[in-house]
DNA sequence: ACCCGTGTTAATCAATCGATTTAATTAATC
DNA sequence: GATTAATTAAATCGATTGATTAACACGGGT
């Protein structure tokens, strides 16, 4: 389940696991160390102090997570004409590794979810700052692979809904059938990954000004 | 900006700003006093205890927020075809009330996208209960609207995905533009309502299987 | 006038919080 | 094998939490 041995990596799983079930907010240092099974005074002696647990049991991950993205995103460039890499390929170097996340670490993938609308000052910039470059960078990419006449606040809407499709996706996946009255099981791994890539286009190119009477 | 007089309503009101600005979980019951500038034991006799202050805050904006749900939905269907009403329609009933919350009570707005992907069991429990019903006859409508061949697994993955697109411009409206380079002044109203009912039309009525390579 | 219910105030309870200190234990180095 | 650093354990600090109590103000109804 976790990430090997070392009282390090156990109070980051066990604050993982916390962290997904209760909200960072909800959790103490004390129930993580509880939950880990370790003395309490370690958090202080690993990681100075509070913040710094938090802050340790994101990069574990976002690190990686980052690294991975823009792996993809390079491939797919490489393989792609001067136009810059469809939409499609560059939504799914975006979603592919938050696809593999919510199966091998599903309790951290379900606090990335709450961290992307968490109310706390000090934890959205923490959170912003993990993520500002690479989502940048992702943006230009979707402006390249967008149509030219689109309106600049237009793409920011839009690019907005899919970060919320993306986002409620990693939050609440396995809450995602529940209401529903038949109870059905959610797509996993490679298919869930198309279903959000086909939503998202199709959101993304949709035209405009269609349908006048909504209201 | 709050909602009239009477010490009730003032404490609402600093709780409704507080939850919104730090996370319900990051607000005492005495911070809601003070920022209301009243005294300290007046939740405790207005509302009971803590759950109970959060209850009524919630309370008191959903209720109408359901209600004029319901009416515009019960609007559209009369309007309708005996096929039931179109897409667009059923999704502009759906968050018609949530823009113009946006406008209203943009605190509320925010704390309800929050919620949503609230961690905390007990806060989980009651938002269900408090939006359960109305979401399950939105899915009904929804259901009828998409195309019978549809499966169901891609019908829920879907709604959900429209659920996140929803929740985050909730939650994070005012930040939309953070990300880009250039700031623009994302759309409000009957502007931003007819962005969301496209793009989500657009995602759920998307062809299936298109395209492999998205990996 | 009397009482009574509503609203308010100040004071205080035990519990829990993040953080720190001191001491005991283990591992590594010379 | 002695010395030193790294790690774990236990106990405790002051501050803050949700909740409760008793006393006080005040207005309307009988």
């Amino acid at each position: 389940m976790g990430s090997g041995g070392g009282t390090k990596n156990v109070i980051l799983d066990a604050a993982e696991r916390l962290f997904a079930e209760r909200g960072v907010q909800g959790v103490s240092v004390r129930s993580v160390l509880a939950e880990a099974g370790v003395n309490a005074a370690l958090a202080h002696y690993h990681f100075g102090d509070r913040t710094g647990l938090i802050r340790e049991v994101l990069r574990r991950r976002v690190e990686p997570l980052n690294e991975k993205r823009l792996e993809l995103l390079a491939a797919v460039e490489r393989e792609a004409g001067p136009g810059g890499p469809t939409l499609e390929a560059g939504l799914g170097a975006f979603f592919a590794p938050l696809v593999d996340l919510l199966d091998e670490h599903p309790d951290f993938a379900r606090l990335l979810g709450q961290l992307h609308v968490a109310a706390d000052p000090a934890l959205r910039d923490l959170f912003f700052h993990l993520f500002g470059d690479v989502v940048r960078r992702f943006a230009d990419v979707l402006k390249a692979a967008l149509p030219p006449e689109m309106s600049g606040p237009q793409r920011v809407s839009r690019t907005h809904f899919v970060l919320g499709a993306m986002i409620l996706t990693l939050a609440n996946y396995d809450d995602m059938a529940l209401m529903a009255r038949r109870r059905f099981k959610p797509p996993r791994g490679e298919a869930l990954l198309r279903e959000m890539v086909v939503f998202c286009a199709a959101g993304l190119t949709a035209p405009v000004a269609q349908n006048e009477g909504t209201r």
